[in-house]
DNA sequence: TATTGCCATGCAAACGTTTGCCCTATTTTT
DNA sequence: AAAAATAGGGCAAACGTTTGCATGGCAATA
């Protein structure tokens, strides 16, 4: 039954030869005579000899493994992200340990603490949304554990990280909806804290001011992306005396919740008023009443970009030793998908 | 920069002790004196030292790692299911290896041997829907990885598995729709081969003729989850001169599709025809029309339960030396959801 | 024939940890 | 005071693999 796996000693004492002979022979080494040679292929294929993974990982102090941290899986976003990251790494024969802060940064802490024990080679991580000091990450370094960050990224210049550029998307944004007719834009924006949160202020704001239009900063709300927040930030647009017609929220799960909330008002999405978003998730395609577009911000390609760089960097620090350190910055342009009617 | 991550060698020298000591010392072995583990333990904690798994796991042979093959983390069932399987592990202590494996055959084998090339101490996997031979995971038996099966399951009685029972959620449903008074109800299920199919189909059947009703075999159609088919079965319902006044789906996507296409032929969800389905996602909360009701199949729940069998099992092959081959064959009951208006 | 050189193979160390066994003082027992 | 027990700790092997170095044999060269 108990199936042993066959090892180069099992192979060497059939054949009367020694480990290290085996060793050679399996690897095309080219002082192994050919018929030496030959005949241990032709033996190890027959036992369906595969090297002992965790041997070599302990020898090399490479586990041929990465770890992949994300807030949330049960968010598309990110189990669209997985794939990216998952595809990168079958190419490189590396396998993908993956663990949810669920936006809990002592959850995310642990299983930093988690991978490094198990020796991951490397990390991507999306990280938590109230992550604000990075240390537990940055001192992955000093293990020779190279990190890149994704979609939420540090706003650290010494470090790898791949984010979307929302500049081009929410110019897009602003002026569909300003070529629509609407001139009081709404904004339900995420914490302060987030970098891309402020960019998007400003962004909103430079396209008012060139499109003539008057800002008013009343306009602009924030929410913690739960319901309740996204719930309360409606309420005071929707209170004022000149509600907004047309609502710019930071993704589209906060959309649904505004959306949800607009329409128990008894008011008409995309007549009274209309929504823009962020992430086109392919659930809006079933809504009755979906934003009027949304900012694809191609989770998979980032996901991707991030872990091809990541297994650059492996292959960097064996190359030179002199280590430049160049850290990318990649910043990937969202787009304005129009949903069709 | 680079630090070295401490060893037990490193600890020894620095105090002039052998490596096992310091090995006992740290594990409170009683043979060693109460001055030598305090001075070991307390130079140990100072250096972070931090037992190096992966030499543990050569040694051990075990890694302390599971793997968790599913069919695509999209699909919201699935990744809540990942919670359930993440949780148990990291009570125990063990990360998780996650594959997709996208409905295909091929890379459902491929993951399976590069799980166990990496020697994961044991296995989560609902398979792909088109794997009806099971040799590739079977045969992992042989290698003492145990195997545990959770919603979609083969139908052998010698593996251990954990699904969902489908009959009592059919006949809430059922009988919830001949209760709100209709007759006429079709079904949307999916490939035959799949066993909860055929459940479903018989307890349909078994509520019908209990309550009196008759039974039109033309009502059932199937598909195989693609948008699709899912269509062409709406269409040959709706074309019906009688058509049905409530159809019954095999999951909330078919489902989603279904009532996408009834509300292009400009029919009223809820009002002409009705949806009851199964898998209860929580997206359906944002829908207009959202089915009816919905059978909840407690993805965690099942995850969950397959994870702590297999963590059973790693007890049960250490504990005795007579294995008892007792295949586990959870059943979770699914239970109907009525979706308040 | 004696030297050189090459080809094919074996030896042994190393990676970090655990653990059975052995050793040496010191203490306890008789 | 001699014998026995015990406390405290070290040695070395084992897990499977890779790899620098050594070794043996044989052929070619001088």
């Amino acid at each position: 039954m108990d199936n042993k796996l066959p090892t180069l000693k099992e192979i060497a004492s059939r054949l009367k030869f020694s480990v290290s002979t085996v060793s050679r022979a399996l690897h095309d080494h080219p002082s192994i005579g050919l018929r030496t040679k030959t005949q241990v292929q032709q033996l190890a294929k027959e036992l369906n000899y595969e090297p002992n993974q965790t041997a070599l990982f302990f020898k090399q102090q490479k586990t041929h493994t990465i770890g992949a941290i994300l807030p949330n899986l049960n968010e598309e976003f990110f189990s669209q992200a997985i794939n990216g990251i998952e595809d990168v790494a079958k190419i490189n024969k590396y396998s993908v340990l993956i663990g949810q802060s669920h936006d809990d940064i002592d959850q995310e802490k642990q299983i930093v603490v988690a991978m490094k024990n198990q020796h991951v080679d490397g990390l991507i991580i999306s990280i938590s949304k109230h992550t604000r000091n990075y240390d537990h990450l940055t001192s992955l370094e000093k293990y020779n554990i190279p990190v890149v960050f994704f979609d939420r990224v540090p706003d650290l210049p010494t470090v790898h990280k791949v984010s979307s550029n929302f500049t081009t998307g929410t110019k897009q944004a602003i002026e569909f909806l300003i070529a629509k007719g609407h001139r009081r834009i709404g904004v339900i924006n995420g914490p302060e804290e987030m970098k891309s949160c402020k960019e998007r202020t400003f962004t909103y704001m430079e396209v008012l001011k060139r499109k003539r239009i008057k800002i008013d900063l009343s306009l602009i709300e924030t929410t913690d992306l739960t319901k309740e927040r996204t719930f309360e930030a409606m309420e005071k647009l929707l209170k004022r005396k000149l509600p907004p017609t047309a609502i710019l929220t930071i993704n589209d799960y906060v959309a649904l919740d505004a959306i949800q909330y607009t329409r128990k008002q008894k008011l008409k999405i995309n007549r009274d008023i209309c929504f823009v978003s962020y992430a086109n998730l392919p659930i809006t395609n079933y809504l009755e009443f979906p934003p009027l577009a949304s900012v694809e911000q191609y989770p998979y390609q980032q996901a991707k970009k991030a872990t091809e760089i990541l297994f650059g960097l492996f292959d960097a620090s064996t190359d030179s030793g002199k280590e430049e350190p160049v850290y990318h910055n990649i910043l990937i342009e969202g787009q304005l998908v129009i949903h069709k009617k």
